[in-house]
RNA sequence: GCUCGGGUGGCGAAACCGGUAGACGCGAGGGACUUAAAAUCCCUUGGGCCAAAGCCCAUGCGGGUUCGAUCCCCGCCCCGAGCACCA
């Protein structure tokens, strides 16, 4: 005999070999369909939605993983309940991701994107989950984004698209224009490069219309609080007023209209001061000041956004214009400045040095008054100012006239009042929510559906004629002329008008990802229909959402996009319900080595080889056992061993029993009653993530289980199988067959657990002296 | 700076509603089996004092409330995430 021999035994009850467990679970639930639902006839739907990948060349690594099988027991789970469950799984596969990997090595993306796709569908399968790969899509495809288009005409229908010139983000580097929220501190998200201003032509959604809905179902949803709270932040409502201040110049009257939250301090506005893009900055200029505003203005808008933000000291100049004061009527001045940001309220503030860091630095640097009304309790009204006071809570407002004495929240109202009464103010709700930018200048992306003609505009393609097609073009490199690619591809570009058959000229914007992704849930019911984006059957029986999982990375942008999408739709009658998720829970990040995987780090790890070593099984429960599912953790392999010792244990449990002749017995008292403490544990645990604590319970009842010399019999394992499935599936599948059982284990029903015997037999009682433990009695 | 998380053995972590801190796993030490090793199985494992029974200390730091605090309150320190010249 050879010393070479495999290790393994290949006989099928001597020894537990996953891979081959495995693979041939595969190919079963694959030949029976068992993780197909029939989506016109379930009749307890139960739709458990995992966000969908970027099928990346270098594959699917174990953050994603981490992910989906978390999602996976969580669906598992249901269905044990009794759910017909969904499991969906698709690809967002258009994007830069994918259009700068392919110019990097110097492949089209319709050829890269269907070879990521299906390496990624064949790590998904070998990790075993349970999805229901007949209704997958990719948003790369035709019949998918055919649909995607046809949401933008929705949008354009009821006016919530629309098109203008603006300043937008410019990325040197990746050469395009990228939404305010793909800019990271300043820099693009994706290459770090400092961002510059560009102006160009640009299709935007009105999301800001729906700030305020937006921010109030948050309360309704069943989401995590860390998701709702950065959705919150994001939305960024501010309770304040408008304000005008009038100018004169020139004998014309000029109104100058400003948002503050701290209307209260109107009397301590001891200047204006306008962003540099101010509309109203040329009119108000003097002559004499002409030549020094013209540099200052030329000089911010040439500098990109990082730096403009991160000046540390404040810089500007005088217009020559003055405004009156509409609380005391004072003559106060009117200046330019950088530190006032044309994106967020009027452009335009009033300056309270007294109350105001910012305002109080630009007064200090140029010489302007600074006027205290509000004071701390016991403060002399007249003492100077060392710094801004921005405390309000204490504050009592003085040298204001009739309101001398009002705390601060009295004074908000009091003052908002009397300068509406002067026509001069009211109450004004500000959100710091931009309208979304969906052009990209790019090619990776479904082309916006619309057609420029001389006579009429821009005319949006008719719904019959969709998809417009991106076409398979060689030359797909991005330059800085600010045009997508598609625009030196003539024979495409020109088309005829729709309207008037005239020649005309395509959009050759194509629309950004996010809005890809923001109605894809909406399609996975109806994978395979053509006539519609959604059938409304299939969607009114399927969604909302029963349970969505995802990364926290997507917290804002993400979900907010489907929100904003789902609620248009619902408000044009396409859905029933304008809330798509109605549970969320973000998962925790994987980090290795204390940084999150990148490529650029070189610290991404691929689970194939940790599968082939250890098997799905195995490595599935492994990632679970790791920590808490909401907070992910750091990635080693040190105790992958001790859940691969488990499931060996199970393995020999259960085939103990299954060889014994006579295994039917009842079980021993004190086992039983582990076990069904266990049941209870488990399916308390998995609704609420806890998969960290669900298994080491089930290492707990399997090290009772084994405890002295006894053989286990049936009533001790069969429904120990059963809590084992979500998390290692095929074992499970494999022994609940050994067991006898004709069918998948996923068609039984979770085990119930008997109250009296899960209760705790013995009562400890603790002996306390002066809170000290000083013994227990049994 | 603001808003959320979080800080517990050598390591990953558990602890319901304020009631035996450290379940479960890894690692480490010892033992059984073996010619030997691997695998498997058993025991020990927060720190300290003690011959032992037992006692003391211990959940980032300092206070407080309570018969009793990892948990609640006040004041700090550190780590992570998000927002940030947002008026």
């Amino acid at each position: 005999m050879s010393n070479a021999v495999n290790p393994n035994p290949t006989e099928e009850s001597a020894g537990y070999d996953p891979s081959q467990v495995e693979l041939k679970w595969q190919e079963s639930w694959r030949d029976l369909a068992t993780n197909t639902v029939d989506v016109a006839n379930a009749p307890d739907p139960f739709y458990a939605l995992m966000m969908f990948p970027y099928p990346s060349a270098e594959g699917l690594h174990v953050g994603n993983l981490f992910a989906f099988v978390g999602n996976d027991i969580y669906g598992r789970f249901q269905r044990l309940q009794g759910h017909n469950v969904f499991e969906p799984l698709g690809y967002d596969a258009f994007g830069i991701h994918s259009e700068n990997y392919a110019l990097k090595v110097q492949k089209h993306p319709m050829d890269l994107i269907p070879q990521n796709i299906a390496n990624f569908r064949r790590q998904l399968e070998r990790a075993g989950l349970m999805v229901d790969w007949s209704h997958s899509l990719s948003t790369t495809d035709p019949e998918y984004y055919k649909w995607t288009q046809w949401v933008f005409l929705q949008l354009l229908k009821q006016g919530l698209a629309y098109k203008k010139q603006a300043a937008v983000n410019w990325c040197p580097s990746c050469k395009t224009v990228l939404a305010n929220e793909q800019v990271i501190g300043g820099a693009c998200e994706r290459c770090d490069t400092p961002v510059e201003q560009r102006f160009l032509s640009q299709w935007f959604f009105r999301i800001s219309d729906y700030a305020q809905r937006l921010l109030g179902n948050l309360d309704t949803l069943d989401w995590s609080e860390t998701t709702k709270t950065a959705q919150r932040n994001w939305i960024g409502r501010s309770e304040g007023a408008e304000l005008s201040f009038v100018a004169k110049r020139n004998g014309e009257q000029h109104s100058i209209r400003v948002f503050t939250t701290r209307p209260d301090t109107v009397f301590g506005a001891t200047y204006l001061v306008l962003a540099p893009e101010h509309p109203l900055v040329p009119s108000l200029t003097g002559a004499l000041y002409k030549s020094a505003v013209d540099q200052y203005v030329a000089r911010s808008s040439k500098q990109d956004v990082v730096s403009r933000k991160s000046n540390t000291e404040k810089t500007g100049v005088f217009t020559g214009a003055y405004a009156i004061n509409p609380a005391n009527g004072e003559e106060i001045p009117i200046w330019i400045s950088d530190y006032v940001l044309m994106e967020y309220g009027t452009g335009a503030i009033m300056a309270v040095p007294g109350h105001d860091e910012r305002d109080f630095e630009f007064a200090k640097v140029f010489g302007l008054p600074i006027v205290r009304v509000v004071c701390a309790e016991g403060e002399d009204p007249s003492a100077p100012l060392e710094s801004a006071f921005t405390e309000n809570e204490r504050g009592v407002i003085v040298n204001s006239a009739q309101f001398d004495g009002m705390t601060v929240a009295t004074a908000k109202r009091e003052i908002t009042s009397m300068l509406q009464a002067k026509n001069a103010g009211k109450s004004f709700v500000n959100y710091r929510l931009h309208d979304w930018c969906i052009s990209r200048q790019r090619y990776w992306g479904p082309p916006i559906p619309i057609i420029y003609c001389d006579e009429h505009g821009a005319v949006p393609v008719p719904e019959k004629d969709l998809p417009v097609l991106l076409p398979h073009v060689e030359d797909f490199k991005p330059d800085d002329s600010g045009v997508s690619p598609l625009a030196r591809h003539e024979d495409w570009y020109r088309v005829p008008c729709p309207t008037c058959g005239k020649m005309a000229r395509r959009e050759t914007d194509v629309s950004d990802t996010f809005l890809d992704s923001a109605w894809y849930f909406l399609r996975y019911p109806s994978v395979g229909i053509d006539e519609v984006p959604f059938d409304s059957s299939l969607t009114q029986k399927w969604l909302p959402v029963d349970s969505y999982i995802g990364g926290n990375e997507h917290a804002v942008l993400h979900l907010l996009y489907s929100r904003f999408i789902t609620m248009v739709l619902h408000d044009m009658g396409f859905l029933t319900f304008e809330e798509p998720f109605t549970r969320f829970r973000a998962h925790g990040l994987i980090i290795r080595n204390g940084a999150k995987m990148s490529k650029s780090r070189g610290n991404v790890v691929v689970p194939d080889h940790y599968i082939e070593k250890w098997g799905a099984d195995a490595f599935r429960t492994y990632l679970m056992f790791l920590g808490p599912f909401e907070e992910g953790g750091d990635f080693r392999d040190a105790s992958i061993s001790g859940v691969k010792r488990f499931l060996d244990r199970l393995w020999a449990s259960v085939n103990t029993v299954v060889d014994a002749t006579n295994a039917n017995g009842s079980g021993d008292p004190e086992v039983m009653r582990k076990l069904h403490q266990t049941i209870r544990k488990v399916g308390e645990d998995i609704p609420k993530l806890s998969y960290n604590t669900a298994v080491a319970a089930m290492m707990e009842y399997m090290n009772s289980l084994r405890r002295g010399e006894r053989k286990p019999v049936r009533a001790e394992v069969e429904s120990l199988v059963q809590l084992v499935s979500p998390f290692a599936p095929h074992i499970a599948e494999e022994l609940w067959l050994r067991l006898g059982h004709q069918e998948s284990v996923f068609n039984s029903r979770w085990p119930k657990f008997d109250e009296a015997l899960a209760a705790e037999e013995k009562i400890d009682l603790v002996i306390q002296v002066n809170g000290k433990t000083r013994g227990k009695v049994s």
